[in-house]
RNA sequence: GGGAGCAUAGCUCAGCUGGUUUAGAGCAUCUGCCUUACAAGCAGAGGGUCACAGGUUCGAAUCCUGUUGCUCCCACCA
């Protein structure tokens, strides 16, 4: 059979997904053995794959995989997210892109759009994932918004309601103004900003040239006067008609019309002339007053602050406080509405840079600086700037959940891998704010509560109920609304925001909340891993944890695996901007996906950003195509069935099968801490270097020469542990070549095999090898710094004591025709000697000496060895060291003395020999 | 402003409770090879005052303190 040279991944990556699906290999159903449960971090429906979600999922596959193969029954949940927002801001584009605005549509007309949109594009993510190998149990796909997790969301809801955990208030909410919407606080991203800082004159309202409350020694200030915050005086500033005004620095002059108040720091010298006063807001006229708080900072711009209750979350404290009015002057899209009198119906950027040439017109700007501060987006808007807005939202309380989810992290019941992220979670925890969980968006969940009619100004009433039968059953329970019919019921607008379906996930998949004693939550439930980013530690993580306790009392996960963020090889985010992000597909296209899932897992330590390089995907190519190599001249040998055993080939099965043994033992601890990429490197090295360096050319016949049956054998058996070990990591090459390395039957497959068994081994056999590898690298040292062939034998000496175990191995690698065991070297012998450990060697080279360079070499050897020896000699002649020191580390440094002593002599004895000649 | 983390070879990282021959790996580099599985390869080699300064200790990359430089998270300084 001819196997081409090199490995064409696409040949072979369809073909066995195809067979792994048809054999229904993903799919899992309860049964006996131990449950390994992996829920997916949904993505988004509308979603396409790139580099972070290549990275997750490579590594909650390989987690599968190797469950799998370790006898466990191993359920893979897929499934995605409706993505409230993000959603409905595509749908609101694509509509508009046809001339179609939202508030054009009824809700059930927009709510068909989104489905069509979700129904056409939703699930492609998922066929994205196929392509990599991911081992999903596809039969199970869910989606936040399908019948069964709806009906949770809403059980869940009423549950909390009747609870007393959600309530209704009237908060200053951050208001996303392009998609209309509340938001909570972890859906808002701060950005450093070159902003201006704007001072605007507020004159006092009183009469021109008044000195009231001045005192003596106040400064009157210039507007070209260099102000100092940190004055202990008072000062203030006068127009040249006498008229006096305070300065507020802002950064949003456009709020100015919702002015209700101006506050200065009551301990602070520079503004006591103002107490009392009142001020007038620049152009709008209006007078207010000023009033004190210690809120404001002495230090930051003049010390006055404006106060705009509707617009800022800290002026709305201070505004309940100080019972001021609170002017809303904001439409809900952020344009300016008609309280404002000024600018209505412009948008509050727009009005910001109209109403500063307006206020330098009116001589009431005193001076703008440049100001860098933090400016709020959305997180799924990420254009548009979120405006504080004061409306009525639906909150969750969040303390009782704090209380049940914090224990369990801190005390390590559910591990996080890097551990580190149990502060960030205590912190957080620690500071919960309650949670913002209506959005006003139709895609979504809805909220189900209903509105009675009420008489004008009186308070609104609710029902909170599953279905609006039942919410009509109990407004007819209520007093004087015995009469009320399901046409006067009004159901909320707003929708759920969509972490509120996504903290149910682990807990909805297996249909918990429809029926809390099935058969597979029982099974399944709590899941084993949780494989996400750290971003998402509050949104999803957290707050999973909260429902896992509330719903079942339980962890919803055993340990949570925090990925790192992908960024390109210069440790910059992978953002479409900078288009430094690469497509997973077409990677996937030019160097298959064993390549790139190794590519990625190379350099994917827990929890540590990679910086992500294509080179890695050509380590991984190069490394398919090493197995492939492999593969082909395994498969090329004719066996031999009269051939007997040659010695060597003896020695290196025996040694392999240790090394098996020892690397298997090795990267089994290694995936049971999560170190991925060490245990991936640990597979690497076995089969590159033990296996195909040292391995293979041991036991390679002579060309021409057929092989015998024992090491042909144990060859094809460690080729198939060795298939076995890397397929978690790399499963289409192994499966290709697992299936062809021997007879298979029909509907076999490597993927449910059984990891490969690690026993014990000979570490004296391991050592003899590493002794035995470092003679034969010192031989080919040898040659290739006298430039002598590997063709030509060469004839090696050994000094006594000599182990002569692998003696057949040497001879084969270093192409040595005999190795002399001696008690001393002859020393009229011309040639070159070396040292394994205390063991002399030499190899006679009749005219490639140089007697002065070996000499000169062997007296640089003498002066490590001498400074070495001066290190060890002090050290064990403190006292102190030899008395306080562990028995064993004195041991171990005497050894270093006797070793060096040995070695010393040696050396000298050889310099001595060759320069007597 | 508060908190967390990091700093070891050109790059990416190991180095666990201080002691294992004056620090390891992969990649990259250099030298020699088209040797009959693989040039996507083979053989060999070089490369580090473990950020800096103190301290603890018989002994420090490892523990402590400080300094510097990065990164991330949280927070209402207009």
């Amino acid at each position: 059979m001819e196997i081409p040279a090199k490995y064409n991944p696409a040949t072979v990556e369809d073909k066995w997904y195809s067979y792994w699906l048809e054999n229904k290999f993903f799919h899992s159903e309860p049964d006996e053995r131990e449950a390994y449960t992996i829920v997916i971090p949904p993505p988004n429906v509308t979603g396409v794959l790139h580099m972070g979600h290549m990275l997750n999922n490579t590594i909650q596959d390989i987690l599968v995989r190797r469950a799998r193969m370790e006898g466990k029954n191993a359920c893979w949940v897929p499934g995605t997210d409706h993505a409230s927002i993000a959603t409905e801001a595509k749908v609101v584009k694509k509509l508009s892109e046809k001339g179609i605005r939202k508030s054009d549509l009824t809700r059930e007309e927009f709510l068909k759009h989104a489905w069509e949109w979700t129904e056409e594009h939703g699930g492609i993510i998922l066929k994205q994932l196929r392509k990599l190998g991911a081992s999903c149990d596809w039969d199970r796909t869910a989606f936040t918004m399908d019948e069964e997790r709806s009906n949770s969301v809403i059980k869940v809801f009423v549950d909390l309601y009747n609870k007393g955990l959600i309530y209704r208030g009237l908060r200053m909410v951050n208001w996303d103004p392009k998609a209309q919407t509340a938001l909570s606080n972890e859906e808002v991203i701060y950005k450093d900003e070159q902003s201006k800082l704007y001072y605007l004159k507020y004159y006092v309202d009183e009469p021109a040239g008044s000195t009231d409350g001045e005192e003596e020694g106040a400064v009157v200030l210039k507007p070209e006067d260099a102000f100092d915050p940190a004055v202990k005086h008072q000062i203030l500033h006068r127009d040249a008609d006498g008229r006096r005004y305070a300065v507020v620095a802002t950064t949003r002059p456009e709020t100015i019309m919702g002015d209700t108040a101006m506050c200065i720091n009551p301990k602070d010298p520079k503004n006591t002339w103002l107490k009392g006063k009142r001020v007038i807001v620049p152009l709008v006229g209006r007078s207010i007053p000023v009033i004190e708080d210690r809120y404001v900072e002495i230090e930051f711009g003049t010390g006055c602050l404006k106060v705009t209750p509707a617009h800022d979350t800290n002026d709305y404290m201070l505004g309940k406080t100080h019972n001021l009015e609170t002017i809303d002057i904001f439409n809900a899209d952020a344009t300016l509405s008609e309280a404002a009198g000024l600018y209505v119906g412009m948008d509050r950027m727009a009005v910001r840079k109209q109403i500063v040439v307006d206020l330098e017109n009116a001589g009431l700007m005193e001076k703008i600086e440049n100001y860098q501060n933090k400016v709020g987006y959305s997180e799924r808007n990420a254009d548009t700037a979120v405006e504080p807005r004061l409306c009525m939202q639906w909150f969750l309380k969040m303390q009782h959940f704090a209380d049940i989810a914090l224990p369990p992290v801190m005390n390590d019941e559910l591990k996080f891998y890097p551990s580190k992220y149990k502060t960030t979670y205590h912190n957080w925890l620690d500071n919960i704010q309650d949670w913002c969980i209506s959005r006003q968006l139709w895609w979504g969940h809805r909220i189900p509560a209903y509105f009675l009619p009420a008489a004008e100004g009186a308070e609104e009433k609710f029902v909170v109920a599953e279905t609006a039968e039942k919410a009509l059953e109990l407004a007819k329970a209520l007093p004087g609304y015995e009469n009320v019919t399901m046409e006067q019921l009004r159901q909320d607008d707003d929708a759920l925001d969509t972490w509120f379906s996504s903290w149910l996930w682990p807990l909805s998949l297996f249909n918990h909340f429809s029926d809390p004693d099935n058969k597979e939550i029982k099974y399944y439930y709590p899941t084993c891993d949780l494989v996400t980013g750290p971003d998402i530690i509050f949104f999803w993580v957290a707050r999973m944890i909260m429902a896992g306790y509330e719903y079942r009392g339980e962890m919803p996960f055993k340990n949570v695996y925090f990925t790192g963020i992908v960024r390109d090889k210069l440790g910059r985010k992978m953002s479409k901007s900078l288009g430094n992000s690469p497509d997973p597909l077409e990677l996937i296209a030019k160097y298959g996906a064993d390549a790139v899932r190794m590519g990625m897992m190379l350099s994917a330590p827990a929890g540590n950003d990679i910086l992500f390089d294509e080179a890695l995907c050509e380590q991984g190519r190069n490394f398919n195509n090493k197995i492939w190599n492999a593969f082909r001249l395994v498969k090329g040998w004719n066996v031999d069935e009269a051939a007997a055993q040659p010695e060597s080939a003896a020695v290196a099965v025996k040694w392999f099968g240790a090394m098996l043994n020892k690397a298997g033992a090795e990267i089994k601890d290694l995936l049971s801490k999560y170190r991925l990429s060490e245990a991936l490197m640990a597979v690497y090295k076995l089969f590159w270097d033990d296996f195909c360096a040292w391995y293979l050319e041991m036991v390679k016949p002579a060309y021409g020469a057929g092989i015998d049956v024992a090491t042909y054998g144990a060859t094809i058996g460690f080729f198939d542990s060795l298939l076995k070990l890397l397929h978690p990591f790399m499963p289409f090459i192994t499966e290709e070549l697992w299936q062809n390395l021997e007879e298979r039957k029909a509907g076999e497959t490597i993927m449910l095999q059984n990891a490969p068994a690690c026993g014990e081994y000979e570490t004296e056999l391991l050592q003899q090898f590493e002794d035995a590898s470092q003679i034969v690298m010192n031989v080919r040292n040898i040659r290739q710094t006298k430039g002598i062939s590997p063709k030509d034998a060469l004839s090696l000496f050994a000094k006594e004591p000599y182990n002569a175990a692998m003696d057949a191995v040497i001879k084969k690698l270093a192409n040595i025709s005999e190795i002399n065991v001696v008690a001393a070297f002859d020393t009229q012998a011309q040639g070159v000697n070396f040292m394994i450990r205390t063991n002399e060697f030499f190899v006679p080279l009749a005219e490639h000496i140089n007697v002065e360079e070996e000499v000169a070499k062997m007296r640089a050897e003498v002066e490590y060895y001498e400074k070495f020896l001066k290190q060890v000699n002090a050290k064990l002649s403190n006292e102190k060291f030899v008395n306080n020191a562990p028995e064993n580390v004195v041991a171990l440094e005497r050894k270093k003395q006797s070793d060096a002593t040995t070695k010393l002599e040696n050396l000298n004895n050889r310099i001595a020999a060759l320069l007597k000649k």
